[in-house]
RNA sequence: UCCCCGGUAGCUCAACAGGUAGAGCGGUGGGCUGUUAACCCAUAGGCUGCUGGUUCGAGUCCAGCCCGGGGAGCCA
């Protein structure tokens, strides 16, 4: 007996085959019974009439529990009736293992429920089209990189130092020393990239802040390229390619999958390039007009500011140039500007946030040791990182892309957790 | 750390102005030859988070505590 995947079905339509799955849900109206199995690969809906099947197979109808494993072979057919386009005509039916008391019920629950049996939750047909739709964008993103000539270099995870100092690290151990889990592996990249020219990591990223709310994980996963010769404009122009990337991918193969996380389509397909640009002293000037008549300039924007901005526009934009007092240490002066920075962040729609940040790296070994000095930093820590300095320097520029954010955006879901298989969030990491 | 909201059946929720604790789903028993979270009939299931207070009477009002949620800060 020929054994398939669902998601092979439409070629095997009159054919007689096996597939092994579990029960996802079941229906009857007496003498005939509807049996939606799922394999991981789809789902289809198997009928069992009570005049085509033997009494024994008939019955076992009622033996049969939501998400018993099971083996059930017969033949394929196309109809419309289908939730799911095919159906088959059951002959038989094997029960592999038969499921007791199955926590999760076809009516809604709430999280807290659901995020202590995520284990189980991940069998559930949103999981299942979500955790598709990430494996799709991560290969697309591989595709970008790779078609574009970019290296793909892994960054350590275990650091003996914060790469930008400011938000809180999970500290461990290495033999006798402190060590970190890494909270971004660029510093490495800037290193990499004066020895490949353009280079990527994709790893995942800690961080120990005390953040609650649907936007943070303490543990994600980050994509962040680094070119050498390259400017912010160069990265901005990279960052608009990328996500335009992403998301024709997305459109062209999760289809069936945005249409069950009731995602709105024409949103996405609205993605087209140019990104809108605006700097950080023409966004102060749109909040000012926008209800934050009161905002100073040289504050960073906090969420209700870039909730306000993003909002503004169907697409994603990016806000470039903030104030240097706000940033990160190895931010390059504009030398157009001594009080700005030439950074990018880019901002989803939708109130969905921050799902990139970037910028032009100092590469003058002078003016970085000094800001470094300025800002108290453990200079000698760095001493490999102002190398990349001392040794045939050149203007470089890299950015980070949050792989949760970015899926959560695409996804429209209304909390990051779903977006990763295992969550780890604030004082919770089980399962 | 701060602010806001919540905790009632296995799950999701209701219970007006303080007056005997309710529904749907799930479970169990029965029915139905095209169901779409199927439906119909019957049935079991409760220390209303905990402690104390007010009251003739508290799920409901008050105080304290515990737990959960998401928002601020911080960021992707």
């Amino acid at each position: 007996m020929m054994e398939i995947d669902i998601g092979e079905v439409s070629k095997y339509v009159g054919k007689i085959v096996t597939i092994k799955g579990w029960l996802y849900n079941k229906r009857s109206s007496g003498k005939i019974h509807f049996l939606i199995i799922r394999d991981g690969t789809g789902y289809i809906q198997a009928i069992v009439e009570k005049k085509y099947v033997r009494a024994e197979i008939f019955d076992l109808y009622d033996e049969l529990t939501l998400e018993s494993s099971i083996e059930v072979t017969g033949k394929i057919r196309e109809d419309k009736r289908s939730p799911f386009g095919y159906e088959m005509d059951v002959e038989s039916i094997k029960i592999v293992h038969k499921t007791l008391d199955y926590p999760i019920s076809k009516k809604e629950h709430g999280v807290g429920f659901l995020l202590p049996i995520r284990h189980l939750w991940l069998r559930s047909k949103k999981q299942w089209a979500l955790m598709r739709l990430r494996h799709t964008v991560i290969k697309a993103i591989r595709d970008f990189f790779d078609s574009r000539g970019f290296i793909l270099i892994d960054a350590p995870i275990l650091t003996p130092s914060a790469c930008e100092g400011t938000t809180t690290l999970f500290e461990t151990e290495y033999f006798d020393e402190k060590a970190y889990l890494s909270q971004s592996g660029q510093l490495y990249m800037e290193a990499a990239c004066m020895a490949f020219k353009k280079v990527y990591c994709f790893g995942p990223t800690f961080r120990a802040e005390k953040s609650k709310t649907r936007r943070h994980l303490m543990e994600f996963w980050m994509i962040e390229p680094e070119i050498a010769f390259a400017n912010l404009d160069d990265i901005m122009e990279l960052s608009e390619d990328f996500i335009l990337y992403i998301i024709e991918r997305v459109l062209e193969q999760r289809r069936e999958e945005l249409k069950i996380l009731e995602r709105d389509i024409s949103r996405l397909e609205s993605v087209k390039k140019p990104f809108h640009r605006v700097s950080y002293t023409e966004a102060v000037n749109f909040l000012h007009k926008n209800g934050f008549k009161d905002f100073p300039w040289g504050e960073d924007f906090g969420t209700p500011h870039e909730t306000k901005i993003s909002e503004a526009y169907e697409k994603p934009v990016i806000v470039h140039r903030y104030p240097k007092e706000a940033k990160a240490f190895y931010m390059k002066e504009d030398p157009d500007n001594p009080d700005v920075v030439l950074c990018m962040d880019m901002l989803a729609p939708e109130g969905y946030g921050e799902i990139i940040g970037g910028s032009q790296r100092e590469d003058d070994y002078d003016k970085l040791l000094k800001r470094m000095k300025k800002l108290n930093m453990p200079v000698d820590d760095y001493k490999w990182y102002l190398d990349l300095r001392k040794y045939g320097s050149v203007p470089h520029s890299g950015f980070g892309l949050g792989l949760e954010r970015t899926v959560q955006w695409i996804a429209g879901v209304h909390h990051i957790r779903e977006t990763i298989p295992f969550p780890r969030l604030l004082e919770k990491m089980y399962p």
